[in-house]
DNA sequence: CATTGATGCTATCCATACGCCAACAAGATA
DNA sequence: TATCTTGTTGGCGTATGGATAGCATCAATG
């Protein structure tokens, strides 16, 4: 089991690998953990190699690997937050923020997965297979993504637009396709996109 | 049977863990349950230890853990699958398939999210303001969606190819930025998507 | 009314966690 | 080669936190 300070040093040299393609040094280490001694963040280093979360390659310097396995020991369901990335520029480190917790991301009350068929929100980000997480509720709020049941019959996936006069707009985001006006007795609610996921095999 | 108290603790203390990945302090402790005793929150403690609720290594800072089979239980995680939808069709029932494991979905050994800004793959599906989880990897295979340092430099998210000189291509996917051609010595593969996810909010 | 259990406080002991520095050895570099 | 940088080790001190004991209060109970 790693003490806080372990964490962090494990933390900051990750980050620093993904960061830079190649290990930091002592004093950087230490630098970014905020403290003097390259002693104390050697000290670090070598209870992470012992934890096997790392290699170190003696005498060498910038000589830290990441190991291959994933520590046991780190909860589940949390992945750490590196940073944002933008096209052209360096990953950039996010203070503060350092995991997305899954639970916290996608749980709630009342909430289901609908797995998405055809391309008809793909403007949104919402591709061919992309799960969506549905909040279910009656009452959406204008430009809320939701699932919605015409006629009682059929269920789409749309974007909600309320117009003034009482009626209710489906928006496909899709340009290929055009929006829809209904009457609001038409419509029913069944409930509100509140996440999205996919994963890439 | 846990007094009232008992109750208290254990569930301030599954929560911290969960949120901080790490046990907390019996000051922490004290501080959660609203009293001024560390030595009554190790009475807690020790009683939930003898109950089999936690593990306690002795003498540890933060040394507590939740027991084995609290770790496992992930219904905390899983979001019932109801079925497919598609534009026009009523909502199909999946058979068999009944549950989405956000830790099967997206967790995995060496991964890590990152935060995206800008469009530039916004026609794959992921958008500004996305978060991608990145497996840590130094290959990738053709079309895999890839975190590439070039010249040590600059990080960016990219679709790959492979061309057969030898050198890769990195492909935004907007039509409105160009493809980039580089010598494979210019270009770092830092990881792999495997994963997308978005909350709305 | 005495007993018991749950709850809470304070004080104390000592291992752990954390940090600094100095010295030396082993790369790296000019 | 000479010099600088970096890795490694050991010693030292301080602050924090775990473990334990003793005492007080209160409510429930027979």
């Amino acid at each position: 089991m790693l003490s806080i300070r372990q964490q962090d040093t494990y933390r900051f040299i990750r980050d620093f690998i993904l960061r830079h393609g190649h290990g930091p040094v002592l004093e950087e280490i230490a630098e970014g953990l905020g403290i003097q001694s390259r002693g104390t963040a050697h000290r670090y280093v070598q209870a992470l190699a012992d934890a096997g979360l790392i290699e170190v390659i003696a005498g060498r310097h910038r000589g830290i690997r990441l190991t291959e396995q994933e520590e046991e020991d780190r909860s589940a369901y949390i992945l750490p937050l590196v940073g944002n990335i933008a096209a052209g520029l360096p990953i950039e480190a996010i203070p503060g923020e350092e995991h997305i917790d899954l639970a916290e991301f996608f749980m709630g009350p009342n909430r289901f997965v609908l797995k998405v068929q055809g391309d008809s929100m793909c403007e949104a980000g919402i591709m061919d297979g992309d799960m969506v997480v549905v909040e279910q509720r009656n009452r959406a709020d204008d430009g809320d993504i939701v699932v919605a049941l015409i006629d009682n019959e059929v269920a789409t996936l749309k974007t909600l637009y309320k117009n003034d006069d009482g009626s209710l707009t489906l928006k496909p985001e899709n340009s290929l396709l055009p929006p829809f006006r209904y009457p609001a007795d038409r419509v029913l609610i069944q409930g509100v996109v509140v996440g999205q996921m996919r994963s890439y095999r």
